[in-house]
DNA sequence: TGTTGTTAGTTGCTTTTGTAACTAACAAGG
DNA sequence: CCTTGTTAGTTACAAAAGCAACTAACAACA
């Protein structure tokens, strides 16, 4: 037993990039987003940002496409395409705001809102389903670290 | 008092998006690959999937697209086009297999072995800074979670 | 008013990704 | 040898994201 490995380098140089945290997340958001928003596609034909201002709309009610861009950390563009293709399903409608006429206050329809609900239930589903195979506790852990991840 | 707040939904139907697993995946994923990757970039003008693959060909040595392909769980097309813009700035060589035509054996030239010798440098410094901020004990913890979650 | 600077939102263009179809090489059986 | 089926890798086309430039509305002030 002389070589253990015929790896290029010495180990003490070596770095397992399959315990590199920011190449674990993208891993790990692939496949989750998979698991859930593909499905979601499916059924209502909408793409991962169109749901998520569903959601803050559904969630904080009537406001404006900078709020939800501030709020959801999506750019202004990215919003504007999402709430075109949800107004071109009639699941929300744009007014003016008549005290700044550059803005509109957007807000869900009954099928935005219905859209809406039948999304929170699905999220709450996929919320247990992973809670059950993480267990509750690690499971809570994972989104503390993930919120403390994500503000940097 | 009243009212509590002005949802436009009873409490007990709500769900809060902010707390929705995959969406902090995604939020912490896209915060994390743009500290990293985004300045990693910069430096060697390389896109993600770029220095995944070189990371497999430094660790691992001579292999083949397919051998990278799945042990990084990355799809061929990728690979492949990865594999030829490392081509192209010399990175690496690849040379037809002679047991089966079909594949090439790929393996990084001195280049690309500076390249990967600085990106563990870099992902090492990465994950110290990492630790430093979580803690030791739940940096390796998120890391055991998203390994946990990419089995699926 | 008119000028300058800022903000909300949209559009166009370029880069990147995803998907499906394709080529070339192989393998097994007739 | 000649099918038939499979595999490694590439290419072409469509969907999506990122970025910069643009329009319209506002605000402050000379």
């Amino acid at each position: 037993m002389v070589e253990k490995s015929a790896s290029p380098r010495e180990d003490a140089d070596l770095f397992e990039i399959s315990s590199f945290t920011p190449y674990l997340l993208a891993q790990a958001a692939d496949a989750q987003s998979d698991v859930f928003s593909r499905n979601y596609r499916n059924r209502y034909g909408m793409l991962r940002t169109e749901w998520r201002v569903l959601f803050h709309l559904g969630r904080h009610g009537e406001m404006s496409a900078k709020e939800i861009s501030e709020r959801a950390s999506i750019h202004k563009t990215k919003v504007s395409r999402a709430v075109r293709a949800l107004e071109e399903k009639r699941f929300l409608s744009r007014v003016t705001n008549s005290e700044d006429r550059r803005s509109e206050r957007l807000s869900l329809r009954p099928p935005g809102q219905e859209a809406f609900r039948h999304l929170c239930r699905a999220a709450q589903d996929y919320e247990s389903a992973l809670e059950q195979r993480l267990g509750r506790q690690d499971a809570g852990k994972l989104r503390d670290l993930l919120k403390r991840l994500s503000r940097s």
